[in-house]
Parts: C-alpha cells; structure tokens; sequence
DNA sequence: GTTTTTCCAACAAACGTTTGCGGAATTGTT
DNA sequence: AACAATTCCGCAAACGTTTGTTGGAAAAAC
C-alpha cells in the first residue's frame, strides 16, 4: 500500500537507523490504521524461540495449584512469556498426551506436577535433553535427575508435630494421603520421627476427602485428642466428620494441619496449620526455571521455608 | 537420514496414497526413534488456523473462574484446540494488552470476563469483526452486539427463595453483596418479590466474608430461623458465625447459599444451596464459541439453568 | 517393440517474519 | 569534476510445514 518493500516495513516498525523518519512515520500510521499486529507464530517458527512454557498441573480447580498458576502468570507476564495450562486429571495418559502437545508447540520450559500413577519419567527427561528445562513442583518424581521445587514436606511435619508435642497431647489420629507419593512419605517420616515415642498415633491413609471423611469417622471412637491433616482436601474430609459426630475444637478435639491457607479460615475457630503456600511456590519454582534458562545445570531441590499459622484450633 | 524428499516424509507421516508402504515404515520408524513431533508453528503458519482460543478473566484463583476454565481446557483438548489463558486482575490497561497478545497469537476465538471498570468495547468488536468470535461470560457487557453466557441471577433467587417458603420459614436472615453490583440488584429484587410479605426479612449488605460473619453474629440475636446467602463467600462468613454461636444445622438455624457447589459441600450436613456453576457455565460458553465459528451469527444472550443441590441445611 | 498406465517421489511455492548483504541515490570532500 | 562517504531501501534466504504439479521408472497393454 505504501509502495515500499516488506522489509522496509519491518524495519520501520522495529525502529531501525537504516530508515528514514518519514518513511518509518507512514509505517507506523498504517500500521496503527489497520490494526496490524506481528503474527506471533511466524516470530517464533523464524526466531525458533517461543517464549512459552508449559504448564501441567492435575487440576487447576483446586485452591493449591491456582495459587500456583497464579503466580507463575504474574511472573510470565513480567518476563514476556506465554504459558499454556493443561490438565492431567491425575490421568498418566493425558499427562502424556500433554507432554506431546508441549512438544509440539516447542515450549521453552515446563513446570509439572506428575500425577499420582506416574511410573515412567523418560518423556520428561528427553525434553531435559533437548535443554528444554523441567521444573517438577509439589508432587515431584523421586529420582535425582529432576530438578524440584517442594514445599518443605519435612520440615512442614516436623513443626506440626512439634506443635502437638508442645501441646502435650497423647493421641494423635494422623491423616495421611496416597503411600505412593514422595511429600506423603516424607511427611510421614518426618512426624514419626518428632513425635517417636512421646504420643500414641492413628496413622491412616486416604486417597481424598470422602475417605478422609469415614476415616476420621470411625477412628474417633478411639478417643484420639488431636487429628493432624498431610493436606488441604484431607482437611475438608475429617472436619467434616468432627462436626458430623457434633464435637466441638478445641475443647473435645484439638485439630492441625498443613495447608494453603485458604481452608483453615473457614472455621470457627479457625484451624492451626503450617502454612505451604502455592503462590510462594510458583515464585520459587519460576525463578528456578529462569535460573536453567540462564545456563545452570545444577540440579537442585528447592524448598520454601514455612511457618506456623495460629488459629484456635489447637 | 533417509536419502528421501520433505514432501515424501510428510505424505509418509500422514498415510498419503502415493508413498509406498515401505517408504511410510521407514519414516515412521525414524520419527518414533528421534522423537519427532511437528512444529505447531509452521502448521499455524502455513494452514493460517491456529485453534487456539483467548480467555481472559480477573484472577484464575477464584472458585468460580477456576471452574470455568477447568470445563473450557476439558473442551479444548476434546476438540483439539489450545487455549491462552490471561489474567486482567481488573485492570482495564492490563485488559487492553491482553486483547493485543492474544491477536498477536492470531487466537480464533475469545472467552472475556471484562474488568468492573471496562467502558471501551471496540477493541472486543474488532475482534468480532474480523471473524474472531468473543463470548463474554459473567461479567458481560450490556451491550446487543455481544454474545454473553450468564448464570441466571434472578432466577437462582427465586429458586431459593421458593425453598424458604416451602419449608415454612418465617425469619429469614438474607445477607447480599455490594450495593452496586447488577449482580446483587438482580437478586435482591427477585429474592424479595418472591418472599413477598409471607416471611419476614432481615436484609443486610456485606462486602466480603468477614462482614458477613459480624453482620450474621449480631442478627442472630433476633433468632432468625434461616440464613440466605448470596455468594459462596458470604456463605463461608456466615458459616464462621454460626460455628461460632454455636448452633447446630438445621435444627438451630437453616442455611441456604447461591453457591458454585465447592464450600457447600465442606460442611456437615451440607449446606442446601442453588447451583450457579462455573463448569456449566464453561461448557455453554465453549458450545456457544463452536457455534459461532460454525457460522452462527445470531447474536445471543444465554443463561445456564440453576439447579437446586440438596444439602441437610435446611 | 512401442505406447499407455501406474506408482513413487521430488520440486517449488506459500504462510509472515527477520536480517545480512548489496546497490542506488544523495551528499560531502578534494 | 572526480571520487568517497553517507543514507536509505530492496533482494533473498531462512524458520518447518503442506500440497499442487511435474518427472521418471517400472509395469502393463497393445
């Protein structure tokens, strides 16, 4: 339209000196006219860089993970990069199939959250291969090759479990998730070990929080004084199975948990937890995933600190 | 690697007649060993689609919207699409840029939730105009040239009110949200010309969950025999108060809530309440966008039916 | 033995950018 | 007036695909 060739044009909107003001003004006012925007795809099939990273997560409708994806986001946002969410509805197939997609679509780097069944992490590691970064965050393969950003499950148990100790109770009935995953391992071992010999545990395990809920249900006529909660969603269950039975917290049943935040405060008195948050964690997995970007081969596990939440629960 | 063409790969990749079966075995063979996946961006670029969609919303930590966008990506990957998920966090500016990213991304079609404070549509109806369809949802434009999915405000208050009166409640403690909001105008009115003068009401306006628990503490000194909230946030307030006092459900006090399903459920019993989902609301949104690229141009304001959810609250 | 058909596979153009290189026109220097 | 320097812009290749068209060899038909 301007009888001037395409790379003058690019030129011009990209404000290169070989241009004159002129010519790089009619650019940008047809440019602006026509409502022109670069099409981002042939940036990125020229460039053969995406500014996109992948994101799989089992569900993004979960008070956790949004936290999560929220603050990655912010950070995307900041940085100029895309990110593209998908779901793996805990499904090792749809993981993989994510996986593909992510392939397909050349992401830069990807932040994952493997499900509960996943065995085999060699897709993950091919993409590793290709110097596509993988920061695995909450729930996370247990094999050193896997660059890892936790919530410091040890840690978060063991202040738990010191809290109880303090409160000199005697009976614990200790609500666990699935035996598979690492965080449930290491929070287990974490609370055996600080409590050891000093108070009685229940230790039960439950896969969400209707189990959550009958496993609470039945173990307090065992008479336990306190109940300590590995999640959120195990939270949700045993709380609903105290008020069931119509006990009242603190006084016939004293409750702690390790917990996002958001859960505890819908109580009255609110729960006591140990807070891990996902919104801190989607800061520290992002600044990970800049670090690899940046050149660094070193493998780490990350950790955030966390801290004890008062409610009235305890 | 072959010694054979591009195109012939190609063909071979995708089961063309015209290559010969051994030709297509040794491709196939070769891509699986090298873990080739095809480069969306040159098929984006070369086919002129992309099948991605734009969605834009506030914030993706909010039960409502982490629903919604939980049925749109199940859609989406049904029907092989990506989707490009950008938060305004209210922000018209940071609207404005979303707008520009996603044609940038050449997106075909967009989900907006638009800011509080959105008063130029324009670049929305541009979008429209070049053939890229923009459903609005929730938080929609009062606009005829939109097409908008709504959850039907009037409609869930008058269902929940209809409960009241059918369980012979006489003292309904009735908490909504802000004022201003059309949302709380549109229910209020409803709620109220339903009850009409069968009940009595004691209406209170509260701007967040803390608000709703001192505002529900103070009422409940005139014993009310059933508490009506408006939103799923104000259900968790006024649930901190009733805890609090106390009571027990329903045999102190009924509840019923509007609610996206998720807190009703995390007390025992159940709190009763009018669904208004934001999964629903995703599905019809995605069915609404296919129909438009499937050359509908009817414009279109849809509503999702609400759906009493029995709890033992009342 | 020649022509026709059939089967495979290669060539080239196109999608929308970016960028190294070269070239024309203008200006400046002796 | 001749030459050098500067300014501005176009050509062409490349990113990784897809697909219409063309080409060549082997197989079949006459």
């Amino acid at each position: 339209m301007l009888g001037i060739s395409i790379s003058t044009v690019s030129r011009a909107l990209k404000d290169h000196p070989d241009i004159s003001d002129k010519t790089k003004q009619r650019v940008t006012e047809l440019a602006q006219a026509l409502d022109y925007e670069p099409n981002a795809n042939a940036i990125n099939l020229r460039s053969s860089k995406n500014n996109l990273f992948g994101l799989i997560v089992p569900t993004i409708s979960n008070f956790f993970y949004d936290s999560f994806i929220a603050a990655i986001e912010e950070e995307c946002r900041r940085n100029n990069y895309s990110m593209m969410i998908l779901q793996s509805g805990d499904d090792p197939v749809v993981e993989q199939e994510n996986i593909k997609l992510c392939r397909q679509n050349r992401i830069g780097g990807l932040f994952a959250c493997i499900t509960s069944q996943t065995s085999n992490f060699e897709p993950f590691f091919k993409l590793h291969n290709i110097d596509v970064p993988v920061i695995f965050f909450d729930k996370v393969p247990d094999d050193s090759r896997a660059n890892r950003v936790c919530v410091a499950d040890a840690a978060s148990a063991t202040i738990a479990a010191n809290t109880i100790l303090e409160k000199k109770k005697k009976k614990v009935l200790a609500l666990f998730g699935n035996q598979n995953l690492s965080i449930t391992k290491k929070r287990l071992e974490a609370f055996q070990k600080t409590t050891g010999k000093k108070t009685k545990l229940i230790i039960e395990h439950v896969n969400n929080a209707e189990e959550a809920q009958q496993a609470t249900y039945l173990a307090l006529k065992e008479n336990p004084d306190t109940i300590f909660c590995m999640s959120d969603e195990i939270l949700t269950g045993s709380m609903k199975a105290i008020q069931q039975a119509g006990l009242s917290i603190p006084g016939d049943i004293a409750v702690i948990a390790i917990s996002n935040g958001f859960i505890p405060k819908l109580y009255f008195p609110e729960i006591t937890y140990v807070e891990t948050s996902g919104y801190k964690l989607g800061k520290l997995a992002f600044s990970s995933m800049m670090a690899c970007l940046a050149g660094s081969t070193f493998l780490q596990e990350l950790t955030i600190e966390c801290l004890l939440v008062e409610g009235g629960s305890i």
